[in-house]
DNA sequence: TGTTGCATGTAAGGGGTTACATGATTGA
DNA sequence: TCAATCATGTAACCCCTTACATGCAACA
């Protein structure tokens, strides 16, 4: 149950409705956390019958009133908690990754192109995460703890020496495979 | 379903288990690609239902065979479909990024020892890699792209550069939060 | 008039973890 | 005798994605 970390995390810092939530969480945020609306509305009415949080409704656009949640105290403390908690790593399943290994099964030139297109995507990811620090920079309330841009800074530079690693790791895999795919197939020994 | 293309991956080197499959996504495949053997099991039977795989069956040490799973032909060309096909990357979730976001709700010096030791684990972990870096290297294999350890080495290659990037970066949000512990809370101005 | 944004909800189904269940062999 | 390794299976439950469903306001 980490969504629930994940929605005290960003309610943490102001009162949200599930709206706001939910497209933070297709935002920078994504880059360590997704969540669907569809996900999201039955947690926050589970964590408000938990007593973590409670909502102000006001008169919504549709049908149904739009609800902005709060952290109760209970809430908050369970915020600290978690952040006090020890974390276990699970193991991140990568697809591409997962190509690599079986390499041997496919053909050298096509993977090599599909890596290359990754690095590419990769390198454009990268200047959006660029701007976003810039921007983050040039407010100084990204050094202070005690203001949410601190943390920002704190994952969006994760975010940018991760995209970093897999993009310089992709070029290489395709290099690797240009150069297998350029001797014939099966050209050491046998 | 890339569950599937995990197994198809592993069979395309030799037939094996559900047991060794299992065992083998637990080692040095656990960096890019989990299975639980309930997970495992069901799976190889749908497969074989689809026609990809064929089993031999000899007696096995408990109540039940023991089976011996192998690609078929449609196997091995599903196989090579998958890896000529785009991959979607879908953003990875981690919790210790989250908390990092988090950082401006919690007690900086509890999180900066949070930080020191998970880059310690990272650390230790990348000693083990490069263990097995050493014995992949010691092997020519390792530069032949039609064998199984061409592909071994790239994805070890990828574990060993990302695992060395969440260490460093443990390391600096580390030191953020160990200059915020020290000099006293809300200390830039108000 | 048609699309985008705001705003909230439910349902179906796939994927994954944890736990239950069985039983022989080998080594401490 | 007790634990670990080999070996396979099922059941319950949680998490997550995709899709269905509603309806107002603003803008092109």
């Amino acid at each position: 149950m980490t969504l629930r970390h994940a929605l005290l995390a960003l309610l943490g810092e102001r009162p949200q409705t599930g709206y706001e939530l939910t497209h933070r969480l297709r935002g920078t945020v994504s880059l360590f956390w997704t969540a669907q609306h569809s996900q999201i509305y039955p947690e926050l009415a589970a964590m408000e019958a938990d007593g973590l949080l409670t909502h102000d409704a006001a008169p919504g656009p549709g049908p149904r009133e739009k609800k902005t949640y709060a952290l109760t105290g209970a809430g908050r403390a369970s915020l600290r908690d978690w952040l006090a908690s020890p974390t276990r790593r699970r193991p991140p399943k990568d697809e591409l990754t997962l190509k690599a290994y079986a390499a041997s099964s496919g053909d050298p030139s096509v993977m090599a192109r599909h890596f290359r297109d990754q690095a590419e995507q990769s390198r454009r990811q990268l200047e959006e995460l660029a701007g976003e620090r810039a921007k983050l920079e040039a407010n100084p309330a990204h050094t202070d703890p005690t203001q949410p841009q601190f943390g920002w800074y704190l994952s969006l530079m994760r975010g940018i020496t991760a995209q970093q690693a897999y993009g310089d790791w992709c070029d290489w895999v395709a290099e690797r495979l240009e150069q297998a795919g350029s001797t014939p197939a099966g050209g050491s020994r046998r």
